[in-house]
DNA sequence: CGTAGGTTTGACTGATCTCAAGTTTGGTGG
DNA sequence: CCACCAAACTTGAGATCAGTCAAACCTACG
């Protein structure tokens, strides 16, 4: 990562750029937010359910996953996020917190104070309307989220999860979608696809087998996208990835 | 349903503050929209994946339900909507729509052109306030229900789509969460829960045989709360009903 | 090199689906 | 008001996809 690259600011314009059209003042306003960089191993919890909601937090390296826990022992993730991401935008108008979210890998984050970010809000519309923009994006993504682990078979789920993150990541600028490093576990690919580990492993070498993927180790490449996007039923509109 | 209860900006403003603290200019801002009231029998679209995103809808009575189809052939119920539910704010900041909304029952329904509803809220920060809010509660039942179909078993998976529509009935002003008429099919159930009909109806019958609930029909005694809550993992904090 | 976490594999189990038939219900037209 | 019909609900039996359990094998890292 360059040095450019780690400016907070920077990555939160960039982001909003994509979802609204800012103008100079609004990237003005964004960079007098008052802010802390801060660095968190893998596997550390970020956020924790119940606990107050007084600030956010905007990924600037590395992947953290939101999750919620069953009463009969499981753990559903319900979305990963990445470089970009401002992981709770909700603590900017809730007080309390319904879900936890954690790091799968060594992670920067910046972290403002909700407060400051919704006084911007409410003097920039357009980063309102960015912000707001970006809520919908995740809802978005929720509910594509729902069909796939109430409607897909486990193999559709597994190819579905890959699209998704060789999509995403190419859209928060961190390289071409055929070929990336997995951050996530299989067994955390099974907490979020519905799936048990051992089966998430049987699904994704039966896509190695396919000729769909070509795997080493964590690093993959999705070497027929068009086959896999038909196992998979993927279509990218759900992201809504190109301003609109 | 009473005339009173009929008119299209009382529904929305009670719908909104719920959510936000609401002056009476931001309640004569909303009395300013143009609006267009209709009726649609049940099982009718509303609105159809891939149409132009111009108007915004408020259900004014009746049930809706929003889904996505699968390559597969099945339909995934995403969410159901009712009275006070803004059912497409997405079209206020997105051209392209992802998924189709169709009626359950008879509904009514208030139309709203989307720049109408966005003029208003760049002039009223408040009742910008509040449509983010309901879209945040939105998404958190989004996540919600990726739990419920991800990390639920059958059994549990529709207590809890009773247990939540009994309490978002009563937020939205509709009654009693102990005694409900449900309007959706069992089919429909399965299609919101992953489930297929015929095991939907093992479950319900179930529930009864457990003393959980008693039916007669469609209508809906939930006997015992207690026990309910417990097989269907339900805690209500997601749903935020009260204003925080 | 030793250890813990992650991946792979196989055999068996079980929750849910599928298919198929029967019953009930609510609406409609005579 | 009754007869009919389509849709919804109910029930049973057999099939299957994914889960469970258990063990072996990597591999990264201290």
């Amino acid at each position: 990562m360059q040095a450019k690259d780690c400016n907070v600011f920077e990555v939160m314009i960039a982001k909003l750029a994509r979802l609204s059209q800012l103008g100079s003042d609004d990237r003005a306003a964004i960079r007098t937010l008052p802010v802390t960089v801060s660095e968190l191993a893998a596997n550390r919890p970020l956020i924790r359910e119940g606990q107050a909601a007084g600030d956010c937090h905007l990924i600037l390296d590395g992947y953290v996953c939101r999750y919620k826990l069953a009463s009969n022992g499981g753990r559903q993730i319900v979305s990963f996020h990445m470089r970009g991401d401002v992981i709770d935008l909700q603590h900017m108008l809730f007080n309390t917190v319904d879900d936890s979210v954690q790091t799968i890998t060594t992670v920067k984050y910046a972290r403002f104070p909700a407060s400051a970010l919704r006084q911007v809000a409410q003097e920039r519309p357009v980063v309102a309307e960015a912000l707001w923009r970006d809520t919908l994006v995740d809802a978005s993504i929720s509910r594509e989220w729902v069909m796939n682990v109430g409607r897909r078979d486990a193999k559709s789920r597994v190819a579905h999860l890959l699209c998704e993150f060789a999509m995403r990541r190419e859209l928060a600028g961190l390289g071409s979608p055929e070929r990336f490093e997995l951050p996530m576990t299989q067994e955390q690919i099974g907490d979020a696809t519905g799936l048990t580990a051992v089966h998430v492993n049987r699904m994704i070498r039966s896509l190695d087998e396919d000729g769909a993927i070509v795997r080493d180790h964590r690093s993959i490449h999705i070497a027929d996208w068009k086959n896999m996007r038909q196992i998979a039923d993927f279509d990218p509109m759900y992201l809504h990835g190109t301003a609109t």
